[in-house]
RNA sequence: GCGAUCGUAGCUCAGUUGGUUAGAGCGCCGGUUUGUGGUACCGGAGGUCGCGGGUUCGGAUCCCGUCGAUCGCCCCA
């Protein structure tokens, strides 16, 4: 008989198993629960919106020359003959739904999801091509006062993820419309001046995204970044105050920042306030969180002119951030040392488990080395079930106040 | 798409300049202690040495290709 060959695993696509103190699953986990109770706190209402998408939706949204979308997006065919996407980013399915769910009639809308996020790219440190991301999103609101609350939200989650050290928000302004266009023109007239001396990436990037030759890492590109001219010098009065008054904010809400002059977002739908929460523990991937306004992407997508911000943040790669949770102890393991005690051991678990004790049992291998592989698993109380001399017996190991709950419903099921 | 390193049991890894039936620890299964005992002892199962070619009397070991992993470029969370 031939021997069944086991498919592989899609590359770039995690299995994560927990239980283990190191387990990227329970940090994960950790991540999601901590995402879900501080943006209660904000009130940030709960969406799910779909994982695939008419291709349009992100090709539209998000620009049909950024990388993205020219070399990274899941796109098929779908039977019915139509272009559907697997999404590559949140913002584009909110705005959409906000859009045809008529979300509207709740503006201004403070929304909140997470899930697998899809795209074809090379997989390494910290970037996979199946990844999670947290993503909180104010829509409908222009003031800068919402700018503020969405950073203090993510604030308070690394926080509270207890990943602040290290990481550092960096914030800038990429103005208005206005202020953004002329700073481009400006930027392309700068690079073009020096375009021979620019990296071959960069010389591509100058027709297709000037902004980015900015945070160029190539040696040849740095000593023209540093030359080039700020945002500051082209921003409108207006787009000047909105930022003041953002940092302004940040500032009273005790929210420490940095101003990077040189950041910019790679996708074509931001505006004024754009930042990131850096780190150097991930290698090449320092972003940890990042985001911005995009007050033009809803109208982009045939809505109203609407404007709104928002942030996606790594669910991997806060995990590896965290710290070891360590593993956590169930409160009550049984060995069952005699199979004839079955029902009783059945009886035990149960009656723990209804009262709230996490338990476990171990009636596999031998029955004589059952205490033995118990002993070893991490629990408050190792409780060992059998009989001698044909009277089954019950004993409770542990000195925890877990362990003497443990005991007490033991007890009740076996008198 | 480009570059570098790597790929041996379920897991972590040893395998000297190519040379008889490829090893260890952990885990798994069983046995020993007639015992209330976490650390002991003995035994067992489990490997197409990622895959495919090539060089050679002989390849886990050398060469090429391929797939995968890791790290970097690009891009981004």
């Amino acid at each position: 008989m031939a021997k069944i060959e086991t498919p592989k695993p899609i590359r770039g696509t995690q299995d994560m198993l927990g239980g283990t103190p190191d387990s990227l699953a329970d940090r994960f986990a950790h991540v999601v629960e901590t995402f879900e109770r501080v943006r209660k706190l904000y009130g940030f209402r709960r969406i799910e919106v779909p994982v695939f998408e008419a291709t349009a939706v992100f090709a539209r949204s998000l620009g049909e020359t950024t990388d993205v979308v020219s070399k990274e997006m899941y796109t098929f065919e779908d039977r019915g003959g139509d272009s559907v996407t697997l999404r590559p980013e949140f913002t584009a399915g909110i705005a959409r739904a906000y859009i045809t769910e008529g979300w509207q009639q709740h503006a201004p809308l403070k929304v909140a999801t997470h899930g697998p996020l899809f795209r074809y790219e090379r997989p390494q440190k910290g970037r996979y091509r199946q990844f999670h991301q947290l993503d909180a999103e104010i829509i409908g609101a222009a003031e800068p006062l919402v700018d503020v609350e969405l950073l203090c939200f993510a604030d308070q989650l690394l926080k509270e993820l207890g990943v602040d050290e290290g990481v550092t928000l960096t914030l800038n302004t990429l103005g208005d419309a206005q202020s953004r266009d002329a700073w481009r023109d400006a930027l392309v007239q700068h690079f073009d001046a020096h375009k021979d001396a620019l990296s071959e990436d960069s010389k591509d990037r100058l027709h297709r995204n000037p902004l980015r030759i900015l945070d160029s890492k190539d040696p040849r590109d740095q000593a023209i970044v540093a030359d080039a001219p700020d945002i500051d010098a082209f921003l409108t009065d207006e787009a000047r105050i909105f930022f003041d008054k953002v940092t302004d904010g940040l500032k009273a809400a005790g929210v420490a920042w940095e101003r990077n002059a040189r950041l910019v977002r790679g996708l074509d739908y931001y505006r004024h306030t754009a930042f990131e929460f850096v780190t150097d523990r991930l290698g090449a991937q320092g972003t940890v969180l990042g985001g911005g306004r995009y007050d033009g992407l809803i109208e982009t997508l045939g809505g109203p002119v609407t404007p709104a911000v928002g942030w996606a943040a790594g669910i991997e790669r806060l995990a590896m951030l965290l710290d070891e949770p360590g593993s956590a102890k169930i409160d009550a393991i049984i060995a069952l040392e005699d199979d004839a005690l079955l029902p009783l051991a059945l009886q035990c678990l149960q009656k723990l488990r209804a009262n709230g004790c996490s338990a476990d049992i171990i009636a596999s291998g031998s029955p004589r080395k059952r205490f033995d592989k118990a002993a070893r698993v991490a629990a408050h109380a190792l409780v060992s079930i059998g009989q001698r001399d044909d009277v089954p017996y019950i004993n409770v190991r542990g000195d925890s106040d877990e362990a003497a709950q443990v005991e007490t419903l033991v007890r009740s099921v076996h008198e």
